[in-house]
DNA sequence: TGCTGTGAAGTGCTTCACAGCG
DNA sequence: CGCTGTGAAGCACTTCACAGCA
């Protein structure tokens, strides 16, 4: 991990930096080799000194009068967030979301592995699902430790949300990607991250509505 | 739809108003009657006053002195969303991650229905899926017509979604969920929400990694 | 000359503090 | 008396504007 410059990064930075990745390696796949703030803004939809100014939170990675060297910015950007490495992820419940994201390629070719998938349905235990085998809740706590796993996703339904959070955080889990529609109460020491698409649906439908009388 | 009491909305306090929903519905499900903004905000993690400055720009929901009352604010914040009916959506791209929300009974139960899924490999084409056959991407654009969809979810790998979006643009959609790994570029009437998984990765990634030695 | 990196200015969201009302 | 609704203050992020360097 790059030694980061400044204090307090905003949070709103690091969601682009995601985007700028993104569009970087899009750019790469093209071979382009440099861009400048400008383009580079413009195809993240965002202003072009944004892009500047959250790059230099983390260190001076242009060159003035030219701009950035794509794949090393790729990479520098990579370290910042601390994804230039691997990440062990372990999915706790199996439904329908859960196996489409074991199955999800996208997640593999971007270093980020499930190495353990957990469910507390008797009728799933044993089952395979893309080279791994389903295992009971109650081993978590072992799994976690004996495949030195970092991040837990939780696919449960809503209200088992909670439960699947409390084995994470027993387990000694320290980043939970959260898949469920439901708030989860943590430690203060465990980041939680929520993908919940009713916010997405909720936004766009207001979107819409807001906007087709005129 | 509400009218809403006042101009310009802040788009977080539109992420807000997603959650306040889905707790209040907990809430709800746990027969509780009235809730103050202290207890709803620090359930939402967010500041009291923060709830009740979301909630005035639509409205005086509260009652003073006493607080609001749930099963009436959940309707309240759904009318103002535009969330109060059912919205009906085409999906494109049936792979993992496109089968998998097809599935996921969640939608369906919050009024959010697909009425259409859709793509371009010959050999998926006539396929039922969750009870819908998987049609020819070309004939999308009658489908939206004929079945007045107003959604459309793009759920194809990276390099197609610019495809699926301007099919979709074409067809007259003026709202879209974007489920691939990628940007995308479209009119300005039309309205595009993110849901890629790496930028909540990558931000827990960044999180866990600087947090992990101290 | 062209584009980065950055202090300063601008903007908008959040929090405070309290008047107002049931 | 308690909690909402809200102007005003505070704070954080964004944008501007330009000095500085390749």
């Amino acid at each position: 991990m790059l030694p980061q410059k400044s204090e307090k990064i905003p949070r709103a930075t690091i969601r682009r930096l995601a985007v700028y990745v993104q569009v970087l390696e899009n750019m790469a796949r093209n071979n382009i080799d440099v861009i400048s703030s400008g383009p580079l803004a413009e195809a993240c939809d965002v202003n072009a000194s944004q892009v500047r100014k959250d790059l230099a939170y983390f260190g001076e990675f242009g060159v003035r009068g030219v701009g950035y060297h794509v794949t090393s910015l790729i990479h520098a950007i990579k370290l910042s967030l601390g994804v230039d490495r691997e990440w062990r992820a372990a999915l706790v419940g199996v439904g329908n979301l859960g196996r489409a994201l074991l199955h999800y390629g996208e997640f593999k070719s971007r270093g980020f592995h499930f190495v353990g998938a957990f469910d507390c349905d008797p009728f799933k235990l044993g089952e395979q699902v893309y080279g791994l085998e389903v295992s009971c809740t109650s081993t978590l706590k072992a799994a976690v430790q004996e495949k030195n796993i970092e991040i837990g996703v939780i696919t449960t339904p809503p209200e088992r949300a909670q439960r699947a959070a409390d084995h994470l955080v027993d387990a000694g889990i320290k980043g939970i990607l959260n898949f469920a529609p439901a708030r989860i109460v943590v430690p203060d020491d465990v980041h939680v991250e929520y993908v919940d698409f009713f916010h997405y649906i909720y936004a766009l439908a207001f979107d819409i509505s807001t906007t087709e009388n005129r």
